[in-house]
DNA sequence: ATAATTCAGGAATGATCGTTCCTTAATGGG
DNA sequence: CCCATTAAGGAACGATCATTCCTGAATTAT
């Protein structure tokens, strides 16, 4: 299975035969057919594996400490070492690729890459009402959603770019200033608020 | 031409057969090959075309006028609006796309979106300068790099999600929060400035 | 008008695709 | 020890892939 992912995850769904997971996994065809039943359903399955065990605990980094501004760029964080020890161009995230090349035309993986992103982007609230919180912030209605909501869309940017990407200080850099974004509007809702101390 | 740059961009590369380019530009078979060459170098063409005639034209729009915020609101909005008459889920970018099926198996598809990405870079860099102008923002050096090169980046996740999404709202809501993001990352640097007036 | 040349259309080819099926080895109950 | 059941390995299938090549019509030059 974490053969099968990993093939899937680097190389696409389209540029991935049944003869690659053969040889990614060391079982014969009719294995992978018994154990998927195809290979949109085995394509499928890799996606939710990854989900589970990639993208849920990273998530959860975002609710690991109380600081909220540390958890955001540990998150990041998470995935930009792991594409230090993999070197670049890197893999990227699994189910941001998929958002690109099969979400058009699989309404499974469509499914699944949308349920990651509401978990991701309730993930990003969370930690920003606590940074929120520690800045003496105080966002309008919606403010924390938009926010939210463009971090996750930001972030896949990222990952994708991880696959086009030679020199991994840009992924820093990019991890860098989205800290300093998020700060700065913070601190910018702050300033509008009047009982805000200094 | 366009309509075989337009399959490749709504299908992507591996999910597009010569037949399909056949079906969809009316050419036979051996005109596709005497046109292209082969699949790869019909790819290769149609990515080059689209970066001049559309991705160029969209990078100019961030140099059409005076007013910084104004240029970058209207660079999104202009692929926004192909969203809104295509529909979503949407067609996205053809470069954004590429990068992440096939740059990373391909070194002229991954030179083409780097070029791509430095240009829009750039342009983004020019119209932030002129928003800090106008903002009487004095950002350190590199700042406007940096945010630069991150609009480049958070662009790759609007436009890759636009083939995900069924909802304009988000994709607007995105637009809106970049543009509040940037506004308020130049105040801050303003803020910090002493020569800053008010 | 006729012969030469060009080029588009589609048939043919070898390779590879996803999928199925058959053979065979391994395992467990009697 | 033997037979029944299961699962794994690989051969075989039709379909489709990218690519090449051949045929016939259109066009130009003489």
């Amino acid at each position: 299975m974490q053969n099968a992912m990993w093939t899937f995850w680097t190389r696409g769904y389209h540029a991935t035969s049944i003869d690659d997971l053969v040889k990614a996994t060391g079982v014969a065809r009719s294995g992978i057919y018994a154990e998927f039943g195809g290979k949109e359903e085995a394509f499928a399955s890799c996606l939710a594996h990854y989900r589970e065990t990639v993208a849920g605990p990273a998530i959860a980094i975002l609710n690991s400490q109380d600081d909220g501004i540390d958890s955001i760029r540990q998150y990041f964080a998470f995935f930009i070492d792991r594409h230090r020890q993999h070197g670049l161009p890197g893999p990227g995230c699994f189910l941001a690729n998929s958002v690109t090349e099969v979400a058009p035309h699989s309404h499974a993986a469509l499914r699944t890459a949308s349920a990651h992103r509401r978990d991701l982007q309730r993930g990003f609230k969370a930690a920003l009402r606590r940074a929120a919180r520690d800045l003496n912030s105080h966002p309008g209605p919606g403010d924390l959603d938009s926010l939210a909501n463009f971090l996750a869309v930001a972030s896949q940017g990222l990952w994708s770019y991880a696959r086009a990407m030679d020199d991994l200080a840009e992924l820093e850099q990019f991890a860098r200033e989205i800290l300093a974004l998020v700060e700065a509007r913070l601190s910018n809702s702050c300033k509008a608020d009047e009982g805000c101390q200094e």
